[in-house]
DNA sequence: CTTGACGCGTTATGATATTACATACATAGA
DNA sequence: TCTATGTATGTAATATCATAACGCGTCAAG
């Protein structure tokens, strides 16, 4: 099973076992993970959460790094590029890929109460808005498919 | 048949349509299609395209409406609020709903050639996604469909 | 006639993102 | 080893998108 944003986990294993499918995955394709890159995916990996390019680079500014947008936003696209992170359209923020490597353009769940966000499976909603696109004779290459709701931890009265 | 943006039409007929739903639905409301606010509508139903908030200022106050940012923003916001009009999150611009009244979440089509952007049913759409997330505990309350690729006319040589 | 809701105009500011250029660093020939 | 080259980082400046806060005019209810 995945790792469940939306459940109590061992979120450090969580987040090593992503870091480590990064480096596997990067080191596949040759790509290099440098300081500031790798320090940004560990920043991301905190939490189940999106975060802004300019609260990433506040981080980075605090530890030494460069403190201007540039910075955190060609770290960010980096990451993007490679499928180490995903950019959330309605957050204008960016989130850890929890699947580094394997190929997917996920649909993404995010909780307006807690900012959780989870990525689920996109092939079957994928596969339904081809089908609409192709009846007015559209192609689609990419979507992006954004959810907001309640996880369940935050629906439950706990 | 709804109206097609990607293929040949009358386009005057087809706004003038959309319009006459778009004042049919506010009077039913009892909200008020202001000057500002039905040209601001007017504007965006000109083509099949999103236009950003500063694309739309600028027309407003070249016919001398005011000319600072929530002027636009107000007037989108308005029509978006009423169901006049979609906000396209991945292009942070706004496009004229073609199906004003008609409560719908739809799926946005986006042609990356020529910018057309057209609405397509999203029902099934919204049930796979529905079921996705139901399969993780999360509930979805509202949801952005956004695709990116060829529309018919754009994929032709022709 | 007053009052209050609403729409509009304006100033100012905040938030997000990119361009352009300079500098540092890695590594692959010569 | 010594450049040459590509890549990564740092920085300044600017562009683009969005909102907060305030004041004025209009209009209808009381
Ligand atoms: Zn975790
Ligand atoms: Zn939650
Ligand atoms: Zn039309
Ligand atoms: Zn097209």
């Amino acid at each position: 099973m995945d790792p469940q944003p939306f459940h109590d986990h061992d979120h450090h294993q969580c987040s090593d076992a992503v870091m480590s499918q990064a480096e596997a995955s990067l080191a596949a394709s040759g790509a290099r993970l440098t300081p500031v890159r790798r320090r940004v995916l560990e920043i991301l990996l905190e939490a189940h959460r999106a975060m802004g390019a300019y609260d990433v680079l506040q981080r980075l500014a605090a530890e030494g790094y460069g403190n201007q947008p540039p910075v955190a936003y060609r770290a960010l696209d980096f990451l993007v590029e490679h499928g180490l992170a995903h950019r959330i359209q309605r957050l204008n923020a960016f989130a850890a890929c929890m699947h580094p490597g394997e190929a997917h353009a996920p649909a993404f769940l995010i909780c307006r109460v807690c900012d959780t966000v989870a990525e689920a499976p996109a092939a079957p909603v994928r596969a339904a808005l081809d089908g609409a696109a192709a009846d007015l004779g559209f192609t689609v290459e990419r979507a992006s498919i954004e959810a907001l709701g309640l996880c369940p931890a935050c629906r439950e009265p706990s």
